[in-house]
DNA sequence: CTATAATGCCTGCCTAGGCAGTCATTGCCG
DNA sequence: CGGCAATGACTGCCTAGGCAGGCATTATAG
């Protein structure tokens, strides 16, 4: 590596992307949550019942792995919903252990109150950008999304058991 | 606002900022916390010690106002520092609510040994990237926060009762 | 000068997430 | 078939952060 981004001398938090990257990342959080909390919603509840909808992850382990989730957290998570009857548990036949899951016609309903409110936030958070400008953001932080993916191999959050070799 | 970049009917989670950013944030922490925890370090942690030796910030509210940290939260982790001997509290003179922070010699020489470990985990997951990338995607972060920063006024987080008009 | 507001730091309470361990079920091996 | 690892869901424990309240000190209004 000719030309390291970022040197031991010369380093300032300010610059760091990963400062950039979870400064923006809180603002962002904050901004949506509080749109969302009328309807005393989560960034994760939320995630997850878009999972489901787009049938992104169907079963607990599905979704903490997708989402990057502890499944401790993901279990107590998915109790709410179902207690709010947004979606459902349903043993498997085929594998007894797992748990699939499904959105109920409330939870389809909330989603539908809940897409245009993000939409909106992120529309007004990011206008000022051009179309271009949106797309190559995006493509930039997959690439750095996939890049660390590869560099974490077993990336827990996820946790349950992992031998460590 | 004749373009929107995100529309309710053909929204998908995975393209959205929010989550790109989030996801990125994520796995940036996880693994330059991993770094750090051999050594017992919180990204936090770092960024209060870093911010003390840059004198971007010399008291408990700074902090939190500049880091956009909790005070509670923030008195609590610099009370670890302090246990630690890495920073010093002093009473103010001029204003005898304030608290000085400030770096000891211990507290600079972690730092000595944190930066290149940190410096590191930003080189190597930013490789692939060259030169412009990392400038252009720097900038583009920049811009969105200072648009969220002024799209939300009085952002909280630094608590401490505020009247909302 | 005094009463009231604002500020800074701190504390207690609550919740969410990380982590380890449990139990049931399944896959894999001999 | 039988034993053992692996998997999926779940639970308890611990810690960090969000939030509200408290106290001391300073700023401001009248």
């Amino acid at each position: 590596m000719p030309k390291p981004h970022y040197k031991p001398d010369s380093f300032h938090l300010r610059d760091s992307m990963g400062y950039l990257i979870k400064r923006a990342q809180r603002l962002m959080q904050e901004r949506i949550e509080r749109l969302f909390e009328q309807q005393n919603f989560t960034l994760q509840q939320w995630a997850v019942l878009m999972y489901l909808r787009d049938g992104l992850a169907t079963t607990t382990a599905d979704m903490c792995r997708n989402l990057h989730h502890d499944s401790g957290a993901m279990t107590r998570l998915i109790d709410q919903l179902e207690s709010r009857k947004l979606i459902e548990r349903r043993r498997s036949a085929d594998d007894r252990r797992v748990v699939e899951l499904s959105l109920t016609e409330a939870g389809a309903e909330v989603l539908d109150t809940l897409i245009p409110t993000a939409c909106d936030a992120l529309n007004t958070a990011l206008d000022g950008f051009t179309r271009e400008e949106v797309k190559m953001l995006q493509s930039m932080l997959r690439r750095l999304i996939g890049r660390m993916e590869e560099l974490m191999p077993n990336a827990p959050a996820a946790s349950d058991k992992e031998k460590v070799s």
